[in-house]
Formats: C-alpha cells, structure tokens, sequence
DNA sequence: GCCAACGTTGGC
DNA sequence: GCCAACGTTGGC
C-alpha cells in the first residue's frame, strides 16, 4: 500500500464534497507527470487529501484509490473545459482513478506546518513554486503526518 | 489581485 | 530542436 498527495481547491472539489457525494472520478488533471503518478496507484492505496489555494492551504484528511487505470472521460467531450482535441477513445491521452472518503483529520495539517517538519528535498508539496497535484508520499513522511494529526 | 514558477505551445 | 510567448497554478 502507497501513500500519495493530491491537491484540490475547495472552491472547485473539497474533502467535504467527496465526503457528502462521493466515491468520485479524480478527471481533469492534464500534466503528464500527474497522470503518470495516477497511473501507478493501486487499489487500496492511501490519498492525502490537499486544499490549495485557500486560508491556510494544507492536508485535511484521507481519501481511498477505489479504482484504478480509467479513462478520463473528460478528454472526449467538447463541452467540458478539460476537452483534449488530441485525445482519442482509441488513443486516449489521459487516465485517472476513481477515489473515496476515508476521514476528516480534526484539525488541518497547514502547510505551514509541513514546511516546519520537511524540507523541500523530501518532501515535494512544500517545495517553492510547485505545481504538481499528484505526488508520491514516502512511507516515513506518511507516518510522521499521521502522527501529527493524533498529536494534535 | 499580484506575481513567481514552470509546463506547454508553436514559430522558426 | 530551440526558445520566446503564453497560460496556469497556487502562495501570499
């Protein structure tokens, strides 16, 4: 089992909307990278769960990988604003989970608080500059994070 | 709202 | 295949 980070805005998709309406397709990432992570995730592994772009940014909870190596839907439909005129059903571009609620930690785990506890080198949420929403978490890191979370 | 960082696109 | 321009992410 493998621990990952992703990141969502809440104003877009919050732990609290895959708490109420989940299990969800995690569709729309379209950075190779990300989608690379995603194609490596196995069913069962653990999701930290990451709110950008809000006050303070930082890891709320847990999230599941329910399913695993799907096709982004997305990609095909014109409507949608993560269409990809590329993409093909034959060949399509981009692959994603599908992903379930685990918990809502009591209190936030704030970014600020990452940076106290990793450095940029381990750890790449709390690197400057970062853009990645898919990442992997490294088993120690993992635990220390859980710990926080009972601590506090 | 600003802007640094950085991935992607497209002209050449 | 280089690289400038552009668009997006995300902290502040």
């Amino acid at each position: 089992m493998q621990y990952w980070l992703i990141k969502s805005e809440p104003s877009e998709y919050s732990l609290a909307d895959l708490a109420a309406t989940g299990p969800e397709l995690w569709d729309g990432v379209r950075n190779y990278q990300a989608r690379n992570f995603l194609q490596q995730m196995l069913k069962g592994d653990r999701l930290f769960f990451y709110h950008s772009n809000t006050k303070p940014p930082g890891i709320v909870g847990l999230a599941t990988v329910n399913q695993t190596n799907l096709v982004d839907p997305t990609q095909f439909n014109p409507e949608s604003k993560y269409f990809d005129p590329k993409a093909t059903p034959e060949k399509p571009r981009w692959y994603t989970v599908e992903v379930s609620y685990l918990e809502t930690f009591p209190q936030t785990i704030s970014l600020d608080q990452l940076k106290e506890n990793f450095s940029p080198e381990e750890f790449a949420v709390v690197r400057r500059g970062n853009r990645l929403s898919v990442m992997p978490v490294a088993s120690s890191i993992a635990e220390q994070l859980l710990a926080m979370v009972s601590r506090s």
